[in-house]
DNA sequence: ATTTTGACTATGT
DNA sequence: AACATAGCCAAAA
């Protein structure tokens, strides 16, 4: 198990409910910028055995990834079902994008 | 060893 | 906004 798929796993297992993250994202955050397929592929080995939200993944444009035969509607149901709302077939990722923790984050502006 | 294959993305029309 | 293209990179063939 290589760094990048435990990061990947404990990713994707923190997004909370009515979020999501894109492949993208999560790749970056996992440390390989450019490893967007490398998640899908994590994704389509390990979302059962480390049973991770796999439906909480989308693409950068805030569509669902996979076709209707690969469960595409059962998805859009899951992410429905925690009050994501769809716009055609797409998801507003402004709103419903989950943001990692960065680096430092303390309030900035926090008067005193 | 080389080629193909994706649940992808950024960029340019 | 919708489509094409070129990168991407590890696994499978």
């Amino acid at each position: 198990m290589t760094p990048f798929t435990e990061a990947v796993i404990a990713i994707i297992t923190n997004i909370p409910e009515g979020k999501v993250m894109t492949y993208g994202q999560i790749a970056r955050g996992a440390g390989s910028p450019r490893g967007a397929r490398q998640v899908v592929r994590i994704l389509h080995s390990m979302s059962t055995k480390y049973k991770l939200p796999w439906y909480r993944v989308v693409n950068a444009q805030g569509e669902i990834a996979i076709q209707e035969d690969e469960g595409s509607s059962l998805q859009r149901m899951y992410l429905e079902g925690e009050g994501v709302e769809f716009t055609g077939n797409k998801i507003d990722l402004d709103i419903y994008r989950y943001h990692l923790e960065p680096a430092g984050h303390y309030e900035s502006g926090m008067p005193n």
